[in-house]
RNA sequence: GCUCCCGUAGUUCAACGGAUAGAAUAGUAGAUUGCGGAUCUACCGAUCCAAGUUCGAUUCUUGGCGGGAGCACCA
């Protein structure tokens, strides 16, 4: 029986039996884009025809020739400059139909199996406004999340969030002045209010750290009314679904740079040999690694991010012991991440080696930058109510039966799958009519394709017509695309991108449209119980496609 | 100035070094009284510049040009 694997050792051993060694880990063995060339091919001749001394294309056939029969294999050809395309047997293609028709998890690879992965994700700071950034990181870390999950890992989603620093002052002391602003303005008039009250509010930053009474109630109700808001948001991203009972919460753990200040601090003070002094500060020099200096302590005592973030490695340490945890950020936090982790290496080394930084692009305006100091950002739900309010005027024609849960469905896949199509690393640039888009390359395009399919189940249930795979029927465009879903999935996972699944969920319900619109499938022909299980397993693919990108998957729209 | 990221249709994005560079959107023209028109079909339209490596470069290397981010007490 065929293997993705067991191909590449063929090829090797077929290779090495014409007098060329190649190591079968090496052998190119890729899905072509156009499903005419084979559902898997490999260029390999062409890179060693040099070497055996003859044409890519004889040395190609040279080695089919001595591949044989290969059980699950319908047929091996040569094409194009000398690409090895195999073409799968009708029945390894209709046993993936059954599968996906019959497993829950279908697309669960083993990747990660037995591995404990801690996944930090969101942190929105407490005092602050919850705003598209944040958005992007809960959408992005909850797929790596699910993508895990399926590829076999023990995952732990995690939280950290800034409830003490500068920003907080800031807040509370416009707060004190203006009892009646919400904290997201109190903290933009801080803000600008900083340069003439400077004093003062260093004062309250200081006040804030060592939990001084005067301020302290004023300062526990702003942490606890951002923080209960932050739970509703998170509520509204579709995290209820990790909510089994009553008193759970969205994330298995939350950290505190409360908590984590002062584990940072006595860290900083107990390796005096790698945090030096310089101008009233504690510094790590991070020259000798290529890396610029920041400061740790600060003249004033006080401990920055850079402190905290060390506090917080030790922290997860303790409290669940992982083979690796994952942090991710906005790109704009590479540097100064590096710079902590090569510090971290020195004073907690062991659990340096365990953690990995991911970072993404930012969202921003085609004008520039948007940030919360200078106030122009667009809030996570502010927007979902824009996209909100655009579903709902389509909802009222859908046969869904509660018209606000599905405008809301829609909404989030709309705003998600903008982010998750994207490669990490790039910029997003926000662009309002796209953002609003529910057409074409986007999440509605991916759940309509769904409920169609799911629609169409029903209508067979109801007729009677029971879903059966016939493995004589020749394979269509879109069983062959199904049976790379498992592999798209663990690409995905492998390489923490989930714009690879949103590729290849698109290429998917692109075909499965394609082929609704030309094809009758409850025709009342013999053919129809194979169509059926076709449509069957297309809906499961999207189904659980969608699930690993955090959009809902409604039936009816 | 130094470091990192990025330059692909008008616009927003794809393309593990591979076959005719794919989508979406915008624009134009269409879809049979057929299970859902948030769909489908057709047309139009792009790799920043210059060298190099390679059988083959949007992809790798070097140098330009252009955009973004970071570079000492914010996060």
């Amino acid at each position: 029986m065929y293997t993705r694997s067991s191909l590449k050792d063929l090829i090797a051993k077929s290779l090495n039996g014409l007098g060329i060694s190649v190591d079968a880990e090496k052998i190119p063995l890729e899905h072509p884009a156009d499903l005419k060339n084979g559902d898997y091919s490999s260029g390999i001749a062409m890179q060693y025809a040099k070497e055996a001394k003859v044409a890519p294309h004889a040395l190609a056939e040279k080695v089919v020739a001595t591949l044989g029969v290969i059980e699950g294999v319908a047929k091996v050809e040569v094409a194009g400059a000398g690409f090895i395309n195999f073409y799968l047997a009708p029945s390894i293609l209709a046993g993936a139909v059954d599968k996906a028709r019959t497993e829950d998890r279908w697309g669960r690879s083993a990747l990660n199996e037995g591995k404990k992965i801690m996944v930090e994700y969101t942190d929105p700071n407490p005092f602050k406004e919850f705003h598209i950034g944040h958005l992007m990181s809960n959408a992005i870390g909850e797929s790596i999340a699910r993508l895990l999950e399926f590829s076999g890992a023990e995952v732990k989603r995690a939280n950290y969030q800034g409830d003490v620093g500068p920003h907080v002052a800031k807040a509370i002391f416009a707060k004190m002045r203006s009892p009646g602003i919400p904290w997201g303005v109190a903290y933009k008039m801080g803000n600008d209010l900083y340069d003439a009250f400077k004093t003062e509010i260093d004062d309250i930053n200081k006040k804030i750290y060592e939990r001084n009474r005067e301020i302290f109630p004023l300062y526990e109700a702003g942490r606890n009314e951002t923080l209960a808001e932050f739970e509703l948001i998170y509520k509204k991203l579709g995290m209820e679904e990790r909510k089994q009972s009553g008193d759970e919460r969205f994330f298995d753990y939350y950290f505190y740079e409360s908590i984590t200040a002062p584990r940072g601090i006595a860290l900083v003070r107990s390796h005096p040999q790698v945090f030096k002094e310089s101008e009233g500060a504690i510094v790590y020099h991070g020259e000798d690694d290529g890396l610029h200096t920041r400061v740790f302590l600060t003249s004033k005592d006080l401990p920055t991010y850079e402190t905290k973030e060390l506090g917080l490695a030790e922290l997860k340490a303790e409290t669940w012991k992982f083979d690796t945890s994952i942090t991710i950020t906005a790109h704009e936090q590479s540097d100064y991440f590096e710079v902590v982790l090569a510090a971290m290496k020195k004073v907690l080394p062991e659990v340096a080696q365990k953690i990995r930084h991911i970072s993404h692009g930012m969202m921003r305006f085609a004008e520039g930058k948007m940030s919360s100091r200078v106030g122009n950002v667009v809030t996570a739900l502010g927007l979902l109510q824009e996209l909100f309010d655009v579903a709902k005027d389509r909802a009222k024609e859908s046969r869904a039966d509660d018209h606000e849960k599905l405008a809301h469905d829609i909404a989030l896949a709309a705003v998600k799958y903008q982010i998750l199509k994207q490669a990490s690393g790039k910029d997003i640039i926000f662009d309002r009519e796209r953002a609003l888009s529910l057409e074409g390359d986007s999440g509605p395009y991916l759940q309509y394709a769904h409920a169609r399919a799911h629609a169409v189940v029903e209508k067979a249930r109801e007729q009677n017509v029971a879903a059966k795979v016939d493995a004589e029927t020749e394979p269509i465009e879109l069983s062959r695309l199904l049976h790379r879903f498992p592999e798209a999935v663990e690409y995905a996972a492998r390489e923490l991108e989930p714009h690879l699944l949103t590729n290849y969920l698109l290429e998917f319900a692109s075909a499965f449209n394609r082929w609704y619109a030309n094809e009758q499938i409850l025709d009342g022909s013999t053919g129809a119980p194979h169509k059926v299980a076709l449509t069957d397993a297309a809906c499961r693919t999207l189904k659980n496609g969608l699930w690993l990108l955090g959009i809902p998957a409604p039936e009816k729209m």
